[in-house]
RNA sequence: GCCCGUGUGGCGGAAUGGUAGACGCUACAGACUUAAAAUCUGUUGUCCUUUCGGGCGUGGGGGUUCGAGUCCCUCCACGGGCACCA
């Protein structure tokens, strides 16, 4: 087939792609619709504005914006929101280094982000949109935390943080290097501060027991949470200590308890703190090890030390007495903050004990005697226990240690309560004042929004609103006289656990939980966003989802009914001999197909794809992409090849690609609209007037628009994509016979452009209009496919023989087995590998195989 | 350290326990062109073979099965999360 020259020009992204996105804006064609349909919420895990949106980004808001507009094409009431979690620790490093406010700050970056969002061409309705450092929605949030103060679901007590000693600050782990604060450099410390905590443990049987119903989230993720719930059945075991005081330890392995050979407890045991002020050497032995980072993978890491207070307990059945020994692998928010220890069947008991020479006594016994030993076996050294399984025996020192009044048979969860008080700025201040006379008194409701100060300033030290001049300065509100402020603000996952409620109601109401439009909208139908949130995010909002539905707030008790956790982008990295990084800019690749630094001529060195960061310099900049590309060409790109689940290699010609297919699919509308294809043309295909071969052609595209459905059905875009390109392959493949089959192909190209929609709506808006079909394609509705075109009669059977293929056969799907193995006998191949061997077994599953075992 | 994933051609990947490599990228060849680009057509796991065809192949080792990329055990490599980054 040959092209003219006016087809050949390639499709003018540049004009068309504003032109639709102006053209959905003016008329608000995604405006949230509210029929008698079925609703569908689809929601992509909200931005943070950091300043530019990322292919990342791109990337997962592409995902989200095709399940939009293919349900709203199935005809579905979509809900298709977009907002900003705006609070947060950049804007203020961002206010320390560049002296800009963060409020400033984080709004010229959310225009930035919103238009380059828009260039993408995403169908969000965009009146509901909002930042979460809002007045409004902040002051929703302090509603919301007396609704559960009140409940009691919050409570105050003291926590540990990494504090810098010179900058007088709490730092993020992340702000904590190698131990040391990353602007002071001074060696962090562990500091005891009082703190909020919203009673989440309240709901760890819930949060665990419901994993199992949400049918739609990935085993992974539900993995994740349950083990970091942690649910462990054991035992707590009271010891008393020579000097009257008493040590209560849980473990969840009791059946070990006569293999106990030392206690250790917490280094924030009030014991521990009892003895250090009595003791100035064992004080400056937990102060040592108070330094570094209160992170778990530092703590796990750092070596086991310990030191011996001197004191000792009494083994509750045997006449023996233990040390008490202060550890630094006890932690004090699990269990009891104190372990009886069992060397032999514990490992991180063991390497304590190797290190302190303490005894190692085995109880369990192991195949062939490795210590330590952690699988099953039978008890010996125990007394009452021995002979018996661990399980067995488990359940037997339980009932022991209860019937002797010596401790209970008790659950722990490993989660921990969620500490929400971040001593920083730009985040949502807590709604709480202290009085001397009142104590702690939470603001009322009148009172809200309580503002964040406009002007403070950031030195780097201390809490910005404590050091404020007057704001934390108030009335009581309940007796009129002086007193302070709460200075904390809340962690911004807060913000982030119930956003997906305010989305629901509508700008016109004051009430951001309007029960009615929560009660229409949740649960959101469609989650997704990126496995990094598999625990912290997810778990948040689904305790959050469940304490304000038992304040009354709302109706529902899980948020995500279906989530997706879409991969991360990954792009090459260049490295010059310095081992700096280079970026692609920077580099080139000479005669020989090596990689040089332009700058210099040395060699470079290519390392494996990474995630896009900017240290790497290994980011791409979506503007770029869409001004030379457009924003069809990448949607696309980001969505094929690689299924969107699993971490995607950017890569400049794959994009180019992308690029090409769209250009080849608009000459292909092109060449068809000159050949007389409209939507005048369109009409109902009678399959008996069409050559044998252009019904082949017709019921083709039926499998395809089915195997594209369920492709999308499954979220495997890169599958749907994939089937696309087939069908417009096989679409070109008979162009030569468009012009003797205008009616059939006008129905082929009207339902390509409707597969082709979702994913780049632009290309697909612009052709439908040419080909003058009514209304916006995007308001159309998704193509059907009928069944009686799609199934076969006749299949291509493979034909083995000991397993291995030899030969297929072509036969009718109802020819009776004996036929079909008659057949099979006969193919040459298979003919000869048997030879005269006896045929021992013959496998025939219909429209599957045949099988013969020589 | 603990928890969760991933591993298939030169590359991204496809494959209800049933013909491994669909679709795309790269590379190569051809057509078109004065030429280039673009476009179109073809080849492209690997080894043996003129052809027909055959051997080997889904990170390594073992197992279940008539049959394993797919299920089980084990080892290795890489990535994500670990509670104050979001």
């Amino acid at each position: 087939m040959s092209l003219d020259i006016s087809e050949i020009a390639s499709y003018n992204f540049s004009v068309v792609e504003p032109k639709w996105q102006k053209f959905w804006l003016d008329n608000q064609s995604f405006k949230t619709r509210k029929s008698n349909n079925k609703k569908y919420y689809v929601l992509e895990m909200f931005m943070y504005p950091s300043g530019k949106v990322h292919i990342g980004h791109v990337r997962n808001y592409t995902i989200g914006d095709i399940v939009a507009r293919y349900k709203r094409a199935c005809g579905f009431d979509v809900l298709h929101p977009v907002g900003w979690d705006a609070f947060g620790l950049p804007a203020e490093n961002a206010a320390l280094k560049q002296k800009s406010h963060p409020r400033d700050w984080t709004y010229k970056n959310i225009e930035t982000m919103k238009n380059q969002i828009r260039s993408l061409g995403f169908s969000y309705d965009w009146e509901r949109e909002f930042a979460t450092c809002d007045e409004e929605y902040y002051g929703f949030q302090q509603k919301i935390f007396l609704a559960l103060y009140k409940k009691g679901l919050i409570y105050r007590k003291k926590s540990e943080v990494n504090w810098d000693p010179v900058d007088n600050c709490v730092l993020a782990n992340e702000q904590v290097i190698d131990g040391k604060g990353w602007r002071s450099g001074a060696l962090v410390e562990k500091k005891m501060l009082s703190q909020w905590f919203f009673k989440i443990t309240n709901y760890a049987n819930e949060l665990l027991e419901e994993l199992d119903n949400l049918k739609g989230w990935p085993e992974n993720v539900k993995t994740m949470q349950r083990n970091w719930i942690g649910k462990s059945e054991g035992c707590s075991i009271d010891f008393s200590c020579d000097n009257g005081d008493q040590i209560t330890v849980f473990s969840t392995r009791p059946e070990t308890l006569f293999g106990a050979t030392y206690l250790a407890i917490s280094l924030d045991h009030p014991l521990a703190k009892k003895i250090a002020d009595a003791n100035e050497k064992i004080k400056e032995f937990i102060s040592e090890l108070k330094k570094g980072s209160v992170s778990q993978q530092v703590l796990d890491k750092q070596e086991k030390q310990g030191i011996d207070t001197g004191l000792t307990v009494k083994h509750p059945f045997l006449d023996k007495r233990l040390p008490v020994y202060i550890a630094n692998f006890v932690l004090m928010d699990y269990g009891t903050g104190a372990i009886f220890a069992t060397p032999a069947h514990d490992e991180r008991d063991y390497d304590f004990a190797v290190k302190y020479s303490l005894p190692i006594i085995p109880v369990i016994k192991s195949e062939n005697g490795e210590v330590p030993y952690f699988g099953d076996g039978t008890l010996f050294n125990s007394k009452f226990l021995n002979g018996l399984s661990v399980i067995e025996a488990r359940k037997k020192i339980i009932e022991e240690i209860d019937k002797r009044n010596l401790g209970k048979k008790e659950i722990f969860f490993k989660l921990r309560d969620w500490g929400v008080s971040r001593q920083r700025y730009w985040g949502c201040p807590i709604p709480i004042v202290y009085c001397p006379h009142c104590g702690t008194v939470p603001l009322e409701e009148k009172d809200l929004p309580l503002k964040l100060p406009a002007n403070v300033s950031f030195s780097g030290t201390g809490n910005p609103l404590d050091q404020h001049p007057h704001w934390k300065h108030v009335k009581c509100p309940v007796c009129g006289n002086n007193a302070t402020r709460e200075t904390d603000t809340l962690d911004t996952f807060v913000d982030s656990s119930w956003y997906f409620l305010r989305f629901c109601v509508g700008k016109e109401s004051k009430d951001l939980l309007d029960k009615n439009e929560v009660c229409r909208w949740m649960t959101v139908d469609q989650y997704i966003g990126g496995v990094e949130h598999a625990i912290l995010h997810l778990l948040y909002a689904r305790f959050f989802t469940k304490a304000l539905a038992d304040c009354g707030l709302i109706n529902v008790r899980e948020p995500f009914k279906n989530l997706f956790t879409q991969g991360m982008v990954c792009s090459v990295t260049y490295k010059n001999e310095q081992g700096e990084w280079l970026f692609p800019s920077e580099v080139q690749k000479n005669e020989k197909g090596e990689f040089i630094e332009i700058a210099t001529g040395k060699k470079v060195i290519v390392g494996r794809l990474e995630k896009m960061s900017k240290s790497k310099k290994n980011v791409v900049d979506p503007d770029v992409i869409v001004k030379t590309y457009g924003a069809d060409a990448l949607r696309l790109f980001v969505v094929s090849d690689t299924p969107a689940d699993r971490d995607f290699p950017w890569s400049d010609e794959g994009l180019d690609g992308s690029w090409r297919f769209i250009n080849r699919v608009w000459r292909l509308f092109v060449h068809l609209k000159n050949k007389g294809v409209s939507a005048s043309t369109v009409q109902d295909i009678d399959l008996s007037s069409l050559t044998e071969e252009m019904q082949d052609i017709y019921k083709r595209f039926h499998q395809t628009i089915k195997d594209v459905t369920d492709s999308f059905e499954s979220q495997s875009m890169n599958k749907a994509i994939a089937y696309i390109r087939e069908s417009v392959n096989c679409i070109y493949s008979v162009l030569d016979k468009s012009e003797d089959n205008v009616s059939l192909f006008s129905v082929i190209i009207r339902d390509l452009i409707r597969l082709l929609a979702p994913i780049t709506p632009h290309i697909c808006e612009e052709a439908w209009s040419m080909f003058g079909f009514k209304n916006l394609v995007s308001e159309n509705e998704w193509p059907r496919f009928r069944e009686d075109y799609i199934k076969v009669s006749t299949v291509n059977l493979p034909i083995q023989v000991n397993g291995k293929l030899r030969g297929t056969i072509d036969v009718s799907l109802d020819a009776s087995e004996e036929d079909i193995l008659r057949k099979a006998m006969e193919v040459n191949n298979v003919r000869k590998i048997i030879g005269d061997k006896p045929i021992r077994k013959k496998i025939f599953i219909k429209g599957k195989i045949v099988n013969f075992v020589v």
